[in-house]
DNA sequence: CGGGCCCTTGACAAGCGTCAAATTCGGTGG
DNA sequence: CCACCGAATTTGACGCTTGTCAAGGGCCCG
């Protein structure tokens, strides 16, 4: 039972790496920047000029609740898509800010795709609707990963910076107190729900904010049912 | 303090309208279609051929979880975008199933704008990114809603069908075992939720899933902190 | 050295899930 | 029209998970 879950989340995982890899790709063809960390690409408010494509590093977006608490409500990783969800509303409704040096293709949405990418030998650039689709895909396993428990959220969460790091050992963007918020946990409960995990050699904490991962028993812990079954 | 904070809430509620009365407006422009209740507007794996916009009715969207279960990940209401998600992938990812009878306009993405819809004297039809700006939006919502308790939860589901639906009294396009199953609370937690703010007379319940709801109360309900404020 | 921030730990409480059972409701057949 | 069935909903009792509060340790930086 927990071996079928793990096999089909890692369905969902190859699945995201094939999405995420293309963007990559295309992002080769395009002009990128290199922006330092700390570094805010957009303001909540400000007119909405690009959207933006991240190939590496990480960027994180919070919003302001109305008690004026910054909330994390998504990280943005290499392949990722950023800034989308404005396009309609011409109006950036987020602060996005990196989090460590990354590179980002800004572009333009009224020029796409750009000329220079026009090359008959490669496949063409996909359209400007096949990035937002990757940001719905985003959003939506972030609702998905609040249904889950926990131990199952933050697996979740791991696998995925583990698969867009490249391997078992990462080191997360962003401080503990920042990913317990992302993940809409207290601090405290995070620091207990790692410890359990490192009880169960799920992973292994190297310092700082430095992990080795178990990728095999994280995905059984993702799979775990959120309860007993009936 | 709550004050300001239905206030900000009904800020963003004011921003949604904006869009999805934008749209529903756009989609006036296009041809549309009836669809009875229960009629499956698309399977999981099926091969993605259309984008739909909702002007009327309701479509509920699920998804299989690893233990078989289906989960209720979406429910599409007037004025929002549908299947944009899949677009990327080519394929859908879930269920999509009409829970009323809907109007939807069927878009087909490789073929957009339409012919049909050049006419100098009208705005032009939006990019079909914007479309896909509104479903971000849409998934972005969801998440944030799952942040909050079950009340505001619940509040700001209720209030958002309200939008939707033109009034304070609305009857819910599904059960109520759907809805807890929506807002990922049990039915046990939903009903007793219910009761708790009809005792503080956010609603009433008029039979069956029909509601009479106090907007404002609601608001105050959805406003109300996590927890005590430090 | 002192102060502040982040992280951790412990004790406790609240919220929500779980289980079991009662009740309501809609539809069906007599 | 009424009895009956099954599913949905409700209610009560109880327990687990997570949030809350308070306190302490480690680390960086002034």
């Amino acid at each position: 039972m927990a071996a079928t879950s793990a096999t089909a989340g890692a369905t969902r995982e190859q699945c995201d790496d094939a999405s995420q890899g293309a963007l990559r790709e295309f992002a080769r063809r395009l002009r990128q920047r290199t922006l330092p960390a700390g570094r805010v690409l957009f303001h909540q408010g400000q007119r909405l000029g690009r959207v933006y494509l991240l190939t590496s590093g990480a960027v994180q977006v919070s919003r302001r609740d109305p008690q004026g608490h910054a909330r994390i409500v998504d990280l943005v990783l290499p392949g990722d898509v950023l800034g989308f969800c404005d396009f309609a509303a011409g109006v950036y409704a987020d602060d996005a800010l990196v989090l460590r040096e990354s590179r980002v293709c800004s572009i333009d949405p009224r020029r796409w795709p750009p000329s220079g990418g026009r090359d008959a030998s490669l496949p063409p650039l996909p359209p400007l609707s096949s990035l937002g689709a990757a940001q719905v895909q985003r959003a939506m396993r972030q609702s998905l990963r609040l249904r889950l428990r926990a131990p199952a959220r933050i697996a979740d969460c791991l696998l995925q910076l583990s698969q867009r790091m490249g391997g078992p050992d990462i080191e997360l963007p962003l401080s503990w107190r920042d990913l317990a918020e992302y993940l809409d946990l207290r601090p405290e409960t995070l620091s207990r729900t790692l410890r359990e995990l490192e009880r169960r050699q799920c992973l292994r904490r190297a310092g700082g904010t430095r992990l080795q991962l178990d990728l095999e028993r994280l995905r059984q812990t993702r799979a775990a049912p959120r309860a007993r079954q009936v």
